[in-house]
DNA sequence: TCTGAAGCGAGAGCAGTGCTCTCGTTGCAG
DNA sequence: CTGCAACGAGAGCACTGCTCTCGCTTCAGA
């Protein structure tokens, strides 16, 4: 793109836009997607509600915008929680903790932006496919853990149980195919699983499905961990 | 259906309100929890909206009782898997497959009502300690179905990787204790954890992640049920 | 340098929402 | 039979998302 250097318009847009967004994450903090009203986030700003719609055409659209910007954030800690961890350790087994820890970090501390990408779809709304990628980037950490234990020998051959049926397998090919990852399709079936296991114990831990049931919520959380690891192949 | 409802006052007030529950039911389907309209469910009653109220003191206690009654719903749906499945098998096996399979098939059959329960919480509302009880059916459920395999002597010792650490077994022995469920502590710990992963795999279906990633959903969900069977100890 | 088009914010307005209050009516327990 | 409590209807309040029109400002092309 031959883009010029910005003029006052364009870099106030851009400002602009993002102010909105910030104020629309606070109002998001403090009541929830469902209650987020253009009209209060247009009145916080000193706009009047029909200026917001010069900058997203919809509620729906500000919702969306949020939605993109919180897969980025996840995705952004689970990557630097395993850069940092190959940076300080050479366990396969630790990087995988850290991603994992990473998540739960990140969603307890924006438990309503959390919310926004894992728990129910908002509305009426179909996520578009601009979100994919972004919603793609922690798995993809842990797939990359994954694929750097394999390469190394560190992975033990996960199938232990019955294998996966052969449908569960195509799956999985396909996926490290469209991925570029190398890994076997055994393996990145096992993944995909405690990929979405991982998000039901911290979706439960924050929606308050452990109250009364999970008093030691860390504890318990590093420990199914380490059974994830385990299911996956990363042998302690 | 507007139509009129005579008899004695109580049982008018007893059909009216389930009407109420049930034309919100059908709004839920079309909409979602988010976009429920107290207004549009009496306009289709032939109420008007201020009669509602009658009823229901607010929105949320409207949501309230749709949420104690989905509970209910897959509560039931479990339980009922559970005793078809012990009077055609003996396996224990086969009873955790049944609970986990209805659990997964009434989501898809109703999966507004599974987003009201098992997605974000609504917008402000903190659920009421009511729920708590039927929200527990499934989890009972699984419990149960544990208990009795390992009375028979049909669990394995579920400990292979490290053993939960000491908070973990105190808040399940404490569990265990309160539910009354004949369990070591171990084996309910790592109940707990297939508990909230099973729904984690049925959340990530049922809000599309797993559009590009999982085809052959069935196969896939069968599959991470029985690792999660394996993870439990109830050996194949 | 001038000018016309595009971007912008303000304001009015529409249809819809949750919820409250008041008003007649009606069922039923005492 | 009567008095009260429950009821439905309706008006109304404050709020919402969204549209449209109006002038002002910016900026690119002539």
């Amino acid at each position: 793109m031959a883009s010029k250097i910005q003029g006052a318009r364009q870099r106030a847009r851009g400002e602009i836009t993002t102010a909105i967004k910030d104020e629309a994450r606070r109002h998001l903090a403090d009541e929830g997607a469902a209650r987020l009203s253009l009209r209060a986030v247009a009145r916080e700003l000193g706009m009047v509600s029909s200026a917001l719609y010069r900058y997203f055409p919809s509620r729906d659209d500000l919702l969306t915008a949020l939605i993109t910007d919180a897969y980025g954030a996840v995705g952004a800690a689970a990557e630097a929680a395993r850069a940092e961890a190959e940076s300080v350790a050479d366990s396969h087994l630790v990087r995988w903790r850290a991603v994992c820890r990473a998540v739960r970090a990140w969603a307890l501390e924006h438990p309503h932006e959390y919310a926004l990408i894992y728990g129910s779809p908002v509305p009426g709304y179909e996520a578009p496919p601009s979100t994919t990628q972004p919603a793609s980037r922690v798995g993809l950490a842990l797939l990359g853990i994954l694929r750097d234990a394999h390469t190394s020998g560190a992975l033990r051959e996960p199938a232990r149980t019955a294998a996966a049926p052969e449908a569960v397998l195509k799956d999985a090919e396909r996926l490290v195919g469209d991925l570029g990852v190398q890994l076997p399709a055994a393996v990145a079936a096992e993944a995909v699983a405690a990929w979405s296991q991982l998000f039901g114990l911290v979706s439960f831990e924050l929606f308050g499905q452990f109250t009364n049931v999970v008093a030691a919520r860390e504890a318990f959380f590093d420990h199914a961990v380490e059974r994830l690891a385990d299911q996956v192949g990363l042998r302690r």
